[in-house]
DNA sequence: TATCGCGCTATTAAAACGATAGCTTTTTTA
DNA sequence: TAAAAAAGCTATCGTTTTAATAGCGCGATA
């Protein structure tokens, strides 16, 4: 059976063709990996409760299938941003890093459901 | 044909169950709509060039196909982040805001590329 | 009137996701 | 220390999303 590479873990390279930039532009590398389905909700969750183990990320993460967290723990891994340690999965300083600009985003989010909601409700 | 409603934009909606917080949380509502391919790469894009008609963004996106930026373009303008004006599309003040959260995440993206190619390389 | 650029849409196939069951391995507990 | 429970995934399979590419309809030129 050819079951070559089937768990591969496949992220973008800074430098080499990603989405976005046929030059690898380290900012459409980084939207590459952090545009995919929950991948900016894991870390941020993952943020929130660490040191967390599989089940318990899971869990705080609501409605994720642990086919695609596994998956995207996989990639934040390989990128550096998330590490195992004590305790089970962890943020790295580099992960950190991005989580603290995203931060921001949690206000700036609060301001647009208001704007949302009031376009819906009429 | 069971495929009714397919010119449909679905965005997430705060306040209604999205992806990773069945309370609608803005932020996990926010990932939910940044975290779709393309959609956070389209935004920076065309802050840079706008405004810009769906040709020319396209061609700044580098290698998006056309259904995929059509997609996106309608959900972007659905959440208010994108608006059409003079000229073309353009970014709606509340797409700018977001956009400027996003800006520093450029020179990390670029520490981050130093630090992944150097852990490839060796 | 023929041509051109623009804004998409159509089509088809591949890849990603979602939902759920359940198999191993490790840790508790009785 | 055997049995039970919890953890960490993996397998499967149907649905949705994305990709790749061709090309249509329209208004502005030439």
């Amino acid at each position: 059976m050819k079951n070559m590479a089937k768990n591969k873990v496949n992220i973008p390279i800074p430098g080499k063709p990603v989405r976005g930039s046929k030059s690898g532009a380290p900012i459409m590398a980084l939207f590459d990996l952090l545009g995919r389905r929950w991948a900016m909700g894991v870390l941020w969750t993952l943020n929130e409760i660490e040191p967390a183990t599989f089940r318990k990320l899971q869990d705080s993460c609501e409605t994720i299938s642990p086919a695609v967290l596994n998956q995207r723990l996989k990639e934040l891994r390989a990128a550096g941003l998330v590490d195992r340690g004590e305790g089970g999965y962890i943020v790295t300083n580099m992960g950190q890093e991005i989580y603290t600009l995203l931060v921001p985003l949690g206000s700036t989010a609060k301001k647009w459901a208001k704007q949302q909601i009031s376009k819906t409700d009429t």
